[in-house]
DNA sequence: GGGCGAGCTATACCTAGGTTTGTCCCGTAG
DNA sequence: CTACGGGACAAACCTAGGTATAGCTCGCCC
């Protein structure tokens, strides 16, 4: 099966989740494949950093399988650099002579696992597990919050200032002073965000907003 | 341990954040104790897993400094251990000769260092700002939702009922609908429930109530 | 200039939410 | 037995939320 820098990425309507490999021993990129295939996942391997990079992100709950040692971008700058970009596949690194620091900086940087060669069949194959569970969790909520944040967009800067105070919890009146406004906009604004929102309940309204409101769920502390 | 008043911190009650230090070797409990006191940290070291197990753990932000190699319990034990008794406080590990998948053990486990002698003193003074830190925000947290639960602990089986469906987004007549109740009867549950949880609107109830809802930020997060 | 969307308001009307007061049943702790 | 708390309900009453219809000003784009 392919195992070349060619892959079949993301097939729309196919969630069939992907093992991205990159390494650049060839020796190594073919007993990944087949290893993962064994198990019925998808594989694409690349040879360095560079070549992930120029495709494109995978739409399929998918993980990276890195090792910390490449020609070019190392495995930790890549990791740095996808998450630039706003990519959080998780990263599962392999290494042959790794040290601590190297570790501590990689899994702070949220990577899966970190698993020394000689890899025992059995942990890259759990590590990759949690690392595409996690992913699809990741997408789901991403899915969901960016639905919201579309509709949230649909709304005009008047109808987000009455968005957040009711959202609060304030009452039309307390809104139409804070704004300026009569009671009546407010009220009808505030059908117009139900509206466009497709909240059924003020419950939704609030939950949406708690949903806009709290949007980073990184995790990296002090940056 | 030494407890010598702090130099400019204003604060009232004691609010003041302590480092726990566990090592067998006295010499780098005193070294330690020194680096922290030297910056205004309060201090309290151990010989033992053991000896830290049996003081009382502290009411204010602190964070762990452990040695991964301990008699009797490890400083992974020992992490082990705290997290199975609920107590969250932060970890930073140092080490000696410790290997990578101890190291990935202890970080996915929560910690938030893994320092590798000799440590550099800066080093530490970051890992135990970062964890100090940490470990205040999450105790802000706890004490908000802790508030919340027990107010709900304070509600009648029935208003937990009235309260999860109120808090979904359901009209009054459907919640009676679905509970078998007078609409009226409803409402005054309703009432009853914003009083005790001492909720001021609906949308401070919903949020209440996704904070119950949401109980454990457990280690391994990370989406 | 005319059309358009955003922003703002009013009148009128209806529904949902919420409190008060008072009543009743039941089980249990004192 | 009595007191008490939980549960349930009703009538009356008031406030808040929400819709429809209609009308206004502005600024913008063609």
């Amino acid at each position: 099966m392919t195992e070349r820098p060619a892959p079949s990425l993301p097939q729309a309507g196919d969630n069939e989740p992907i093992v991205l490999v990159v390494d650049d021993d060839p020796s190594v990129r073919r007993a990944l494949t087949n290893l993962f295939e064994s198990v019925g996942l998808k594989v694409a391997a690349f040879g360095s950093a560079q070549e992930i990079l120029q495709s494109k992100p995978p739409e399929v709950p998918s993980c990276l399988v890195l090792d910390i040692r490449l020609p070019g971008l190392s495995g930790l700058d890549l990791q740095a650099d996808l998450a630039k970009a706003n990519i959080h596949t998780p990263i599962i690194f392999i290494t042959g002579h790794g040290d601590i620091p190297m570790t501590v900086r990689a899994m702070k940087s949220g990577a899966v696992d970190f698993l020394t060669k000689p890899v025992r069949d059995q942990d890259m194959l759990d590590a990759v597990q949690a690392a595409i569970e996690r992913d699809r969790k990741r997408r789901e909520i991403e899915k969901t919050v960016s639905n919201v944040r579309s509709r949230f967009e649909s709304l005009t800067p008047r109808e987000r200032d009455v968005l957040s105070l009711v959202a609060s919890g304030k009452m039309n009146k307390h809104v139409a002073a804070e704004l300026g406004l009569a009671e009546i906009t407010v009220k009808i604004y505030r059908g117009q965000i139900m509206r466009k929102m497709g909240a059924k309940s003020l419950a939704e309204l609030v939950k949406m907003n708690e949903a806009l409101g709290i949007q980073p769920p990184k995790r990296d502390d002090q940056t």
